[in-house]
DNA sequence: AGCACGCCGACT
DNA sequence: GTCGGCGTGCTC
């Protein structure tokens, strides 16, 4: 009597919103979360098991056969599949795409970094060999090279363009050899020894860590310098010692390796380092590590939020209101808020720490969901930095410098301290204008102006990246008269260089760090301690601290005051503490000097003078009264397509003919802020509601809708939940 | 997203 | 006569 026939409900990496079922074989055994490999269309795809049925849920006829079940050490656990399924649901995402940003390519893809790997290995008669026999064939002379200083997979191998043929003379001879590399399982971690530094925790720093006994959410909110750090030290030692598992998530440019060390540096514990460098076997290991529990700590960003834990031990979220955190691109999750989530699921503290906690995560204290826990003091005999706003509206400014603070810099480098300039803005300057006619250089593929850049001596488009080499002439009057007008970091420094021609100015932004460890090159530098005058963008906002900075000066921050985003001044604020927090150590305090033509602004001096905790609730109210998140919530239906109207008539098509329900708000379709970019016209349709679940009822329904429109073949579109802009 | 099928222009 | 352009239709 043969078996039942069993079916399996498959998540198949493609943009398509629901679950394919397939027919089990006899001999195949599968739960939730294995990987199999499936017929689907004309092609084998990988997918993974979500569901495991009796009956089949469309014609019998249609369902085809699985063809192979992959190994299921590296299936999906429970939790992870349970945390992927939530996150279709609530971000309205295809499954089988949140599956494939969920897991490293090389497990979405049936593999196992634990399989045997093969490798041309040198043997000892080779290592022996006199190289000058093989003179004349070069190839094998470069293989042989390679293969002393290590052994050499078939990829790598094919990588470095060596044929076959120079690979099998080679074994002929007797110089090298395949060998199978056993990748066993590693044992379960154990916390060695913990190296405490001799210093006393504040009385705040001892009541967070004693608070912090179940697994409800935490806000660690502490100001920089607070200790937060030592808080989730503290916390994970415990946690460590009874053998469970910390995931630490950071932001994307906080990977630093000082934020590494101070764990290592912590503790002697096995340490799985997740960051975009990797390949995708090293990848792969690093989540087979933390599956298997052989590791107590898992450092990472946003996707690293999928890791699986054999002991759950606690998830921190530092900088918790780091933008980082939401993918802004196809699945467009927030890493925080399903850290959240999954704390839940598994029964584990999430701790977010942040020294200028998300307007979010502050009303999520108001309403309860959240507990609070607060550093407000510095541990004793340190100090904070002095915050200085400085009223530019009447002043007369030189390349961006009031006189005031030309001195200011003068004055700190000449006490052999360092200064660090901050100006967001790459390139030299925004804008290139025509003194004649006054046109100014756009980018043809975008509704944005090009910025001249300097060492590239060319017109670079900060939006999609395109560049044009034509500086010399007007394009429409074709005069030669072309300006440069506005500061960009590289105008600051060449000034910098004029004005402090003694001092060695060091510009810190994306064109300047593009090469690999020229960040950590920037980094020692400065480290040395002589004076220095640093220039730089966000970049010199996160992860890195500069104690011998004694002056921080911010040259141009009034674009967050004309920004139409309502998110503007929030991320201003955090910004300028951001920023000032870099600065300064224990017994030599820091100044932050803000050039600001908005000086006079209750918002801006709520938070210079009363601080951060003052400035957001001010912010909040302002947001309660107009109705806006956190107070009510958003999700939009963004859309775009090279032609020009097709976008907007795809949005409109699913915003027509059918009335909203009465608790949710429909706004559009409106242009995106910067409508043409990279060649591509873009719309966006807001959903609005006080209602998360009349939210999501309504977005799925447009979103069904549009699945089933013809037209929505022809734009690219996608669904953002809790959007962090409206871009 | 892929991938195949299908119907109209410039090449050996 | 074919190679190949991208429209459109489908994937258990």
């Amino acid at each position: 009597m043969p078996a039942s026939p069993r079916f399996i409900s498959v998540a198949v990496p493609t943009p398509l919103r629901s679950t394919f079922q397939y027919r089990l074989e006899g001999g195949q055994s599968v739960r939730p979360g294995s990987r199999v490999l499936v017929p689907f269309g004309h092609r084998k795809l990988a997918g993974v098991v979500t569901g495991i049925e009796e009956e089949p849920n469309v014609d019998n006829k249609k369902i085809r056969q699985v063809l192979d079940v992959f190994d299921d050490s590296a299936s999906l656990t429970d939790p992870i599949l349970k945390l992927c399924q939530w996150a279709a649901g609530y971000y309205d995402h295809p499954i089988g795409d949140v599956i494939a940003n969920a897991l490293p390519t090389l497990i979405r893809k049936g593999g196992n970094p634990r399989d045997p790997l093969n490798k041309l290995h040198i043997t000892s008669a080779g290592a022996n060999a006199d190289p000058t026999v093989l003179r004349r064939a070069p190839a094998q002379r470069q293989l042989l090279a390679n293969l002393i200083d290590e052994p050499l997979t078939r990829g790598e191998i094919k990588l470095r363009r060596i044929s076959s043929r120079t690979v099998k003379s080679l074994i002929d001879k007797d110089w090298a050899e395949w060998q199978q590399e056993r990748t066993e399982p590693d044992q379960p971690f154990e916390l060695g020894s913990v190296h405490i530094p001799d210093i006393e925790i504040t009385g705040e720093q001892a009541d967070a860590i004693a608070a912090i006994d179940d697994t409800t959410p935490y806000l660690l909110q502490g100001i920089t310098g607070s200790g937060k750090t030592e808080v989730y030290l503290r916390l994970m030692e415990p946690l460590l010692k009874a053998g469970s598992q910390i995931l630490v998530l950071v932001p994307e440019i906080g990977l630093t390796p000082q934020t590494v060390a101070r764990f290592r540096d912590r503790f002697d514990v096995p340490l799985t380092l997740l960051h975009s460098s990797l390949s995708d076997r090293e990848r792969a290991l690093g989540w087979m590590q933390a599956k298997e529990g052989s590791v107590g700590i898992i450092l990472g960003t946003r996707s690293a939020v999928f890791t699986p834990l054999l002991n759950p031990g606690a998830i921190i979220v530092d900088e918790e209101h780091d933008t980082s955190y939401k993918q802004q691109d196809g699945f467009r999750y927030s890493a925080r808020d399903l850290a959240v989530l999954r704390g839940q699921f598994e029964q584990m503290p999430v701790v977010l720490g942040s020294a200028t906690p998300s307007l979010e995560s502050l009303h999520n204290v108001e309403t309860g969901k959240y507990r609070h826990l607060q550093l407000r003091k510095r541990p004793p005999g340190t100090v904070s930095e002095s915050y200085e706003l400085v009223d530019t509206r009447h002043l007369e400014r030189r390349e961006g410098f009031t006189r005031a603070l030309r001195n200011r810099i003068k004055d700190q480098l000449a006490i052999g301290d360092q200064v660090l300039v901050f100006l967001n803005r790459r390139g030299f300057a925004p804008v290139m204008m025509c003194s004649d006619c006054n046109w100014i250089a756009h980018c043809r593929r975008c509704d944005a102006k090009l910025t001249y850049h300097l060492n590239l001596n060319s017109l670079v488009c900060h939006h999609c990246g395109s560049s044009n080499h034509n500086i010399i002439s007007c394009q429409a009057c074709g005069s030669n008269h072309v300006a440069a007008i506005g500061l960009g970091t590289q105008r600051i420094e060449q000034t910098l260089k004029e004005m402090f021609p003694n001092y060695p100015v060091l510009r810190i932004d994306r064109d300047s760090t593009r090469r690999q460890g020229a960040m950590e090159d920037f980094v020692e530098q400065v480290g040395s301690g002589e004076p220095a005058i640093l220039v730089g963008t966000q970049l010199l906002s996160k992860g890195h601290h500069f104690p011998n900075v004694t002056l921080v000066a911010l040259l141009d921050i009034d674009a967050g005051f004309y920004s139409s985003d309502f998110r503007a001044l929030e991320k201003l604020g955090q910004l300028i503490l951001q920023v000032g927090g870099r600065a300064g150590r224990a017994e030599k305090p820091g100044t932050v000097v803000i050039q600001s033509d908005f000086a006079t602004h209750p918002l801006l001096q709520t938070l210079i003078t009363n601080g951060y905790a003052e400035f957001s609730e001010l912010l909040l109210k302002e947001r309660q009264d107009l109705e806006l998140p956190p107070y009510t919530f958003n999700a939009l239906i963004r859309a775009e397509a090279a032609d020009s109207s097709l976008a907007r008539e795809f949005l409109e098509s699913i915003s027509d003919g059918r009335k909203s329900s009465p608790s949710v708000d429909l706004l559009g379709p409106i242009p995106a802020l910067m409508e043409k970019k990279a060649g591509r016209f873009r719309q966006i349709l807001i959903l609005t509601s006080n209602s998360r679940p009349q939210l999501h009822r309504e977005l799925h329904e447009r979103v069904t809708l549009a699945e089933s429109l013809p037209i929505s073949k022809k734009v690219r579109w996608a669904v953002d939940v809790d959007p962090v802009d409206f871009f």
